[in-house]
DNA sequence: GTAACCAGTATAACGAAGTATACCAGTATG
DNA sequence: CATACTGGTATACTTCGTTATACTGGTTAC
C-alpha cells in the first residue's frame, strides 16, 4: 500500500511540467483576490468615486455591512484599497483604489468584454447537443 | 498611444455611471462561469494539451475526481469544452477546448501574470506603504 | 433627551462548494 | 486469477462564504 501511494506520487510528479504548478497557483491567487460575490462591485463602486463606507454600502444593492467590512479588509490586506481615517469631528474613513487595483484594469476589461459576449451567446443559444 | 487609448477605455469602463450596472452584470457572469477553485486550472490544463480525464486530473495537484467531473460537466454545458467519446477498444474520452474557451486565453494569461506579481508583492511587503 | 447618522463588530445560522473515501463496469497485462 | 488502468458515480462529511439580526460608542441635529 505504501508502494502504491509512492508510485502514484511519482506518476503525478512526472506528469506535470515544473512551471505548471506555479501557474495554477498564480491563477488561484488571482481568483481568490477578485473572487466572491462582492469584490468586483466594490472595486467598481470605489473607482466610481464612492469613498465612504455607508456610501459604498448604499451603492451596492443587497450587500450587508458585514460583507462589505470583511471584503474591504481583505482588499486592504491585498493592497487593492487604501483606508484613511480623517481627523474630522466625527472621524470619517475614506476608501480609495490603489494604482495596484487599477492595474487590474486589463483583466476587468477583458472579463467585461467576455461576459457580454457570453450573455449574448447564452441567450441566443437555447440548447445544444 | 496604445496605452493612452487603453487608459481612456479603462477610465470609461470604470467610471461611467450609465453602463455601470450592465458591466457589473457582465463581470459577475464571467466570474460565475470561471468561478470556483478549479475551472481556470482545468482550462489551463486542457489548453496545455491534456485531453484525457486522468491526464487532466494528474496535471492539477489537489483536485479530486468528483470536482473534475462536476466542473467538466458545467464547462461542457457552458460550451467551454467539448467532450468526445472515441470508439477505441476501451472507450476513451477526449476533452478539448472550444474556440470560445480559447477566447478566454487572454484573460487567463493576464491573470497568471497578475497572480505572480501579486504573490511576489505580498511576500515582499509585510505592511503597506 | 432622543433620534439618527457614522463606521463598523458580534453572534448565530444556512446552504453551497469542496473534500474524503469507496466503489462501479469494462479492458488489458502479467 | 489478480492487479491496474480507464472514465467516471455515490455517499457522507466538512469548510467556508454569505445572510440575518442585533448591537456598540461616539457625534450631531431637533
Amino acid at each position: 500500500m505504501e508502494d502504491k501511494k509512492r508510485l502514484k506520487l511519482i506518476k503525478e510528479v512526472l506528469a506535470s511540467p515544473r512551471n505548471q504548478k506555479e501557474e495554477v497557483m498564480a491563477l488561484q491567487d488571482a481568483i481568490y483576490v477578485i473572487g466572491g460575490k462582492w469584490k468586483l462591485p466594490i472595486i467598481n463602486s470605489i473607482c466610481n468615486g464612492n469613498k465612504r463606507f455607508r456610501d459604498i454600502e448604499r451603492s451596492i444593492p443587497g450587500i450587508t455591512t458585514r460583507m462589505l467590512s470583511k471584503d474591504l479588509k481583505e482588499m486592504e490586506a491585498n493592497q487593492l484599497v487604501k483606508r484613511t481615517v480623517l481627523p474630522t469631528s466625527p472621524v470619517t474613513v475614506e476608501y480609495t483604489a490603489t494604482d495596484y487595483c487599477r492595474s487590474f484594469g486589463d483583466i476587468i476589461l477583458e472579463m467585461i468584454k467576455w461576459g457580454k459576449q457570453h450573455r449574448e451567446r447564452v441567450i441566443r443559444t437555447p440548447a445544444k447537443s
